[in-house]
DNA sequence: ATAGTCACCTGAGCGC
DNA sequence: TGCGCTCAGGTGACTA
């Protein structure tokens, strides 16, 4: 699945191709995705003026110029990838596959389709403030912004028994760490994954906010992660894959310090750490 | 409020 | 080649 590198890669493709066009039209295949697939009659006609990113969705900006009533209206769609979802323009004519469960139809004989094997994405429509989207709503801090810090991670961690990698995984706490990303930031700051959340240190939490940064942003540099299926909106995949140092390697040696890599199950999801360089205390941070 | 589990769905990979 | 099992990048809803 899409983490939030991959969504932002996704984000940037589509940026470019889709401001300025006009919504002419849908077809909705499949409407049965997370939730039901309804799009609004308002919606034909609307200008894209921009796509953005909150945690992984996708916001599609899209301001009315149809019907007297809608125009100047603003609104957006949300769309989410799911695990398995990947949004691409292609030219008006290109026949549907399988999964291809929504195409939305844009002037310039394009359309945005949505195609997604397991169906555990979404896409709503929400008039402004699409903040207020109860989705969106409750959605922590984004990780590459200021307001994400070692300090806030040590407040928010205050009495929390959870494991921390499950801790940074809770959109409520930051948006959009997903599990690859989560548990290469933990080895990169040096804290063993089930560490529970209100025993990490400040000290702790200011390498872990930095190893957070420092991953997502260089995975957003190499276009993403793809480990079986995720292509950009060009159909091209990412390169991140080469830089993963624990996700998906269980039992294979530590790029540091060669101990064998240990597998364990936190919170239903895989997770991988080396034994020695992820330490088990309480004040964690330190390297091998 | 918190922690843990379940559910949604398809496809790939593995052992037999 | 086929069958059955396990696992997968997410996350809201439930249960204690």
């Amino acid at each position: 699945m899409p983490e939030l590198p991959e969504v932002e890669t996704t984000r940037r493709g589509l940026a470019a191709l889709l401001t300025d066009r006009f919504i002419v039209g849908w077809t909705i295949r499949n409407p049965n995705l997370r939730w039901p697939v309804q799009l609004p009659a308002q919606l034909r006609g609307g200008r894209i003026c921009g796509v953005r990113r909150r945690a992984k969705y996708l916001i599609v900006e899209v301001i009315g110029a149809s019907h007297a009533a809608a125009v100047g209206e603003r609104g957006a769609l949300i769309m989410h990838l799911g695990m398995s979802g990947n949004l691409r323009v292609l030219p008006v004519e290109t026949a549907p596959g399988k999964h291809d469960h929504l195409d939305i139809v844009l002037s310039g004989a394009l359309l945005l389709r949505l195609n997604d094997p397991r169906r555990f994405g979404s896409v709503h429509w929400q008039a402004d403030p699409v903040e207020e989207h109860w989705l969106l709503r409750k959605l922590g801090p984004e990780p590459l912004s200021t307001e994400f810090s070692g300090a806030y991670l040590k407040a928010r961690a205050r009495r929390r028994r959870v494991a921390v990698k499950n801790f940074i995984m809770d959109g409520q706490i930051v948006a959009g760490v997903g599990n690859i990303y989560a548990s290469e930031a933990l080895f990169l700051a040096g804290i063993r994954p089930t560490t529970r959340a209100g025993r990490v240190t400040l000290l702790g939490y200011e390498r872990l906010v930095a190893a957070i940064r420092q991953v997502l942003e260089q995975a957003i540099a190499l276009g993403g992660t793809t480990l079986r299926d995720f292509v950009d909106q060009d159909g091209n995949p990412g390169y991140f894959k080469q830089s993963l140092n624990v996700y998906g390697r269980d039992g294979l040696p530590c790029p540091r310090c060669a101990t064998p890599l240990k597998g364990v199950r936190t919170g239903q999801r895989a997770t991988v750490f080396c034994p020695k360089c992820q330490s088990a205390q309480s004040f964690s941070g330190r390297r091998c």
